[in-house]
RNA sequence: GGGCGCGUAGCUCAGCGGUAGAGCUCUCGCCUUACAAGCGAGCGGUCGCAGGUUCGAACCCUGCCGCGCCCACCA
């Protein structure tokens, strides 16, 4: 977006990609990051032209829906390992003639720079607080956190994470990433917040969005919501008691892992076909400690072999609670609040006395003292039993979720609404996934939501909602009728702005209003990427063209959170998927195979292997990981990029001292082994080309590098002596290694773009970047392919021999003979010339015969061996 | 418990119906004037196991075993 994208470099000038230097003595891999970084900024090589873009037609346009690195985070290999993915598409595309749009985000929105900034000035946000215009952070973050309002709280978000991400910019330039560095948004943006409101209003209005009051899960430390998609199990001690309840005609048992909640306790419920319990449904038993009359009711999800059978249903201590509590239509009683501390209030019903042992305790105090309490009064059957079970934990919290009532913001997932699922699962397969079954992630996803998505949050820094309720003669909120701010004022913070109508000093009195305390989940802007970098809220016209996107890259773990959501508010918006791929990248794990990550301790640093190996080999090992498919760092890998960014700039080199130059082109190509050389390249440039349509860059590399070793120890070998004359078959060889040349480096680039500018730097005029992907259309036909591979094969025979020999490569070969199937015959005469240069033979014999090919070598001066 | 993926040379991985492949490692050589951070050659595998289909299976089918990830399970 314009308003968040930072002043653009200097005009292009001399240094600046075209300019001509001509080939080193030394080619060095060392330094081509800093010196092409810096005049791909001047150059604006990268640079998304929109004018050209919106004229040509939308095929002609390649959208990528880049994912924003968290801001307040650091990045490890992963990180570049992925990005790198995502960039060798981007410059095959660019390669190809497209339009390529390739924004970077950065998502400086959420709890991570939230916290960041309380510990780095030692502030909180306190949203009842009015804006202070001159306020200026402490020096030094004091002890206790000084309390600011939120507009100010954001302020020093916005400051600090930008820092965070001008160190991020330098590391993805490093890297080599052909983003558009004029194309920039932030989350936490203008244009971020008001493309958020603006959208939820939009989907308040349709009522794809809505409150409820509702059993939420809640978590105790960060005192929010969380939705399912924030969910994990963690593996926790716990106990089974068991408990007798008084029944009609005896003690009835039950077994809980939390007998603190048995004040909360508002029935027991078995499976209806559970014949030990028949007898019970429809009567009551009294709960233990508290003599509460409850009723014992049925219900399917009951299971009978869990426990005892008969389960206690409490309000509320796990999600199955709030099934049969909706279902079976029982009442209330709650006893964990916010703090996730027992209410200081019984609930009604419940005796005080009793509870007040309770009241203000943790439930991990709280359920020792009901414990002791049981014990005494001789209810408890025997000691707990140990056991480990699954609890579920917000992914970024320490404390096991609780379920409290309260008033949240939902918006329409499918998870309540059958029609809906169906019409998202149908987006799901409007999308192409790579690899494909990624696309079972999602729909396992969707198919097991279990209600809709909660994107309220009871936080400070974050998108606020555009919302504020009138206050009643009591002061109480009137929830019913919100009041909207209107669109044309977005963003909005309800906290300092004031709802038409009203005036500031009206906040909080009874008969004025008051602000929606919340903020939206970080998954509700996030959601909305393809919208803030495509300019839904600031540029419609490049939004129209560019969307839906062409590409999400993204990894695995949060399909169903960024994919899901992103999919469900193109859905609802436009009515359509946000991209027509999803292209999913693996983890980079460790030695162990463990993923690699910051809090784990195994991640390794990037900028060090960067350094070490150089950028292009780093890029060269992230391209062997196939899209999907997790991958072990291992530094030994470097060290074969490195090599082979090292050969490109050697070869480049020779090949262009052999006399290979732009004058020269296919027309020159004459000699057969030189014809067949270039027909074998066009093959690799259309396995090369299909392989990168289908997005597989690891075999595109793959392909493109099998031929690359293979003209550097063969073919270059076998014509350079022949290349060194003044002929024609001189000029056909050096032809031959200046087209083949100009394809391998511009085949190289999407991987390696610092070793392939540098070369088509030495002869080449422009960027090998903006040049245009090799076809095989530019290379000449009906060359015989068979003539480069079995004069290789020979070749190899004379090494053979050579090296068994013990000898030097340079050594003379007195006679070889090759015997060759009688179709091979003519093939092997046609590269006589350099087969006998490249092999020092001096006299070389061709005859037919049996079998594969096979040479006799007999070595000068030397005794023939047999 | 459900879903998905993966088990091929010591390591990392291709191959996915027609006589087992690459790179790394290792071994043995070579100062060869593009490259010794190089070059040449070589060693190395009953393709997880068991059945089945087929003239023929690493490849297709079935069932196991092992590993990983996602989801579910919380009395």
């Amino acid at each position: 977006m314009a308003a968040d994208a930072p002043t653009l470099g200097p005009a292009p000038d001399s240094t600046a990609p075209g300019a001509l230097v001509g080939v080193p003595d030394k080619p060095s891999i060392d330094g081509l990051e800093e010196k092409w970084v810096a005049r791909w900024a001047e150059g604006d090589t990268y640079a998304f032209d929109r004018a050209a873009a919106l004229a040509a037609p939308r095929a002609e346009t390649y959208a990528i829906d880049t994912p924003p690195p968290t801001a307040s985070g650091s990045l490890h290999v992963g990180h570049v390992f992925s990005y790198t993915h995502t960039d060798i598409v981007a410059r095959y595309q660019r390669m190809r003639g497209k339009h390529v749009f390739y924004p970077m985000g950065w998502d400086d929105n959420g709890l991570p720079t939230e916290r960041r900034v309380q510990n780095y000035y030692g502030v909180r946000c306190d949203p009842s607080l009015p804006y202070d215009p001159s306020f200026t952070p402490p020096e030094k973050a004091a002890k206790d956190q000084l309390p600011i309002s939120r507009r100010n709280f954001v302020e020093l978000c916005e400051q600090l994470t930008a820092v965070d991400e001008a160190a991020f910019e330098e590391l993805w330039r490093r890297v080599g990433l052909s983003v558009d560095w004029g194309n920039v948004y932030r989350t936490i943006s203008e244009t971020s917040r008001a493309t958020a409101q603006r959208m939820f209003l939009h989907n308040l209005a349709r009522g794809e969005a809505y409150a409820q009051e509702a059993p939420t899960l809640w978590d105790v430390t960060f005192r929010t919501a969380v939705a399912q998609a924030e969910l994990e199990d963690r593996e926790r001690p716990g106990a089974y008691h068991r408990i007798g309840f008084a029944g009609p005609e005896g003690p009835v048992f039950i077994e809980t892992t939390r007998p603190e909640l048995l004040p909360a306790c508002v029935a027991l419920v078995a499976h209806p076909d559970d014949a030990r319990y028949q007898p019970l449904f429809g009567k009551t038993v009294s709960t233990p400690l508290f003599g509460v009359e409850v009723p014992v009711v049925a219900h399917r999800l009951a299971e009978p072999d869990k426990g005892s059978g008969i389960a206690m249903i409490c309000t509320f201590g796990d999600l199955n609670d709030v099934t049969w509590w909706r279902e079976l239509q029982l009442p209330t009683r709650a006893v964990i609040g916010w703090d996730g501390r027992f209410v200081p209030d019984a609930p009604a019903g419940v005796p005080a006395e009793v509870y007040a042992e309770l009241a203000g305790k943790t439930s991990f105090s709280a359920q020792q003292r009901v414990v002791e309490l049981l014990r005494e009064s001789g209810d408890l059957v025997g000691d707990p039993k140990p056991i480990t079970h699954p609890v579920k934990f917000f992914e970024k919290g320490e404390r096991p979720l609780e379920i409290v009532t309260t008033r949240q913001w939902y918006i329409r997932n499918g998870g309540r609404d059958g029609d809906l699922r169906e019409a998202l699962l149908a987006r799901g397969r409007e999308i192409q996934w790579v690899p494909d079954h990624m696309r079972h992630r999602y729909e396992n996803w969707v198919e097991g939501l279990n209600g809709d998505w909660l994107i309220s949050r009871q936080r400070f820094f974050g998108v606020p909602f555009p919302v504020w309720y009138r206050l009643d003669a009591e002061g109480e909120p009137d929830f019913s009728a919100p009041l909207l701010a209107p669109e044309a004022s977005l963003p909005v913070d309800p906290s300092s702005d004031v709802p038409e109508g009203f005036t500031a000093d009206q906040r909080g009195v009874p008969g004025g209003f008051m602000a929606d305390p919340d903020v939206m989940d970080t998954w509700a802007t996030s959601s909305l990427s393809p919208q803030v970098a495509s300019g839904w809220d600031t540029d419609p016209e490049l939004f129209a063209h560019v969307f839906p996107m062409d590409q999400r890259p993204q990894a695995h773990d949060i399909i169903r959170t960024w994919l899901f959501s992103t999919v469900v508010r193109a859905h609802f918006e436009h009515g359509a998927v946000p991209w027509t791929h999803a292209t999913i990248s693996g983890f980079v794990v460790d030695p162990d195979r463990k993923k690699m990550s910051k809090s784990k301790g195994n991640a390794t640093t990037p900028i060090d292997v960067l350094e070490r190996y150089g950028t292009d080999a780093v890029r060269w090992r992230a391209a062997g990981a196939r899209p999907g498919a997790d991958s072990p760092f291992d530094e030994a890998q470097m060290k074969v990029g490195r090599r082979l960014a090292m050969k490109i700039l050697n070869v480049g080199k020779f090949v262009l001292g052999l006399g290979a130059s732009t004058e020269l082109g296919a027309a020159d190509v004459t000699e057969p082994i030189d014809l067949g050389l270039l027909a074998q390249l066009a093959q690799v440039v259309d396995e090369a080309t299909a392989a990168m349509e289908a997005y597989n860059y690891t075999r595109a590399l793959e392909v493109a590098e099998t031929f690359f070793w293979s003209f550097c120890d063969d073919y270059v070998e076998l014509v350079k002596t022949r290349a060194y004359a003044d002929d024609d078959a001189a000029r056909s060889a050096q032809a031959t290694l200046a087209v083949a040349l100009s394809v391998q480096l511009r085949l190289f680039a999407p991987v390696l773009p610092f070793v392939t500018e540098e070369v088509w730097s030495w002869w080449q005029g422009g960027s090998v970047h903006r040049a245009l992907w090799p076809t095989a259309t530019e290379l000449p036909t009906g060359g015989d392919r068979a003539v480069p591979a079995v004069a290789a094969e020979a070749l190899a025979a004379v090494r053979k021999a050579k090296s068994e020999a013990k000898q030097s490569m340079r050594a003379d070969v007195a006679t070889a003979t090759v015997t060759a199937p009688a179709a091979q015959v003519a093939v092997v005469e046609s590269a006589r010339r350099d087969l006998t240069s490249a092999g020092r033979i001096q006299e070389l014999t061709v005859v037919a015969g049996e079998g594969p090919l096979t040479v006799d070598v007999v070595l000068a001066e030397l005794p023939a061996e047999g």
